[in-house]
DNA sequence: CTTGACTCGGACACAATGAGTCCGAGTAGA
DNA sequence: TCTACTCGGACTCATTGTGTCCGAGTCAAG
């Protein structure tokens, strides 16, 4: 039970970018949380398959929302580094030994897995219910100025 | 994103154990779902760890509920398996880099570790809501007879 | 148009965690 | 007392995540 940790980086970058009026280079993004810029790529080249930024090659290159900030969730951003598939996966144990539970029988899925299966669309709901836009929004909530700041330095 | 697969075969364990009057080896266990005994002896080691069952050495010993099974929650045995510990680690990266977020603003946690802490409660939530109890009452709801059919294949 | 430098993209090693196995200490019964 | 059976922790191997690297492609400037 233990998530990617470039979960937190490729989130952060989002809230950047969603700053942002023009693509950010991944090197500029890496010193920024001063972290790794080769493994920082990865993740968004991650997001970048899943259709959430947009790359621009060449000089005066870098990455951009593909979309409103509003339009992504951060469940979009998690399941585009960390995996969309459930962490819970069923391997039809009762299918098995002495005393196996017949297939007629097997037409629903376990009482176990259903349990689990609820658990995580729950999970899945509460980081769906929140946008890129409202992570901006709370953190730019106290210090406004700091908006400018940042973008000021991306340009820079 | 993955949790341990061995959780699966420690919830049809509690299940299992749920119906039996008697103290029951983890070999027992273990052929009874045609899984690897020595590895499930890891599990069943957790969850006495963790204080969910209580063993019994020595000749016609085993394994048995300390508790009544609807005292016994499913995040109980999730967590005494895989860790207790939440999915999200923050870093801290905010206060990272050339453009780091001073301490003194940094009294409240990041909103991204508030919006993953607040999915993590409620995929908890989820999990304490079901007993093993609920489990067991779901399995046997359609047929009736295979409750006694385990037992007395366990005391056999 | 040429050149150049800058960007992403996927392919390549390393390390940590989980999966699976094993044998010894301890105990209840015969 | 003796035996046979049980759990408990220590050990090894495989898989996945972490971190790094260099080449293909591209845009801007001169
Ligand atoms: S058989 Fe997979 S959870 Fe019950
Ligand atoms: S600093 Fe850790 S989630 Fe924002």
């Amino acid at each position: 039970m233990k998530m990617s940790g470039g979960v937190e980086w490729a989130l952060h970058c989002a809230v950047v970018l969603s700053a942002a009026d023009r693509p950010v280079p991944a090197v500029r993004l890496a010193e920024l949380h001063d972290v790794s810029s080769s493994y920082l790529a990865k993740q968004l080249q991650a997001l970048s398959r899943a259709g959430l930024i947009r790359a621009a090659q060449g000089h005066a290159g870098g990455y951009e929302l593909a979309r409103p900030a509003d339009g992504i969730t951060v469940l979009d951003v998690v399941e585009a580094v960390d995996g969309a598939q459930p962490a819970f996966t069923c391997t039809e144990i009762r299918q098995r030994g002495p005393l196996a539970t017949p297939p007629e029988a097997c037409l629903r899925p376990c009482p176990i897995a259903r349990t689990m299966s609820v658990a995580d669309q729950a999970w899945r709901a509460a980081l769906r219910a929140v946008t890129v836009a409202d992570l901006a929004q709370e953190v730019t909530g106290d210090n406004t100025d700091a908006f400018t700041v940042l973008r000021g330095w991306l340009t820079a």
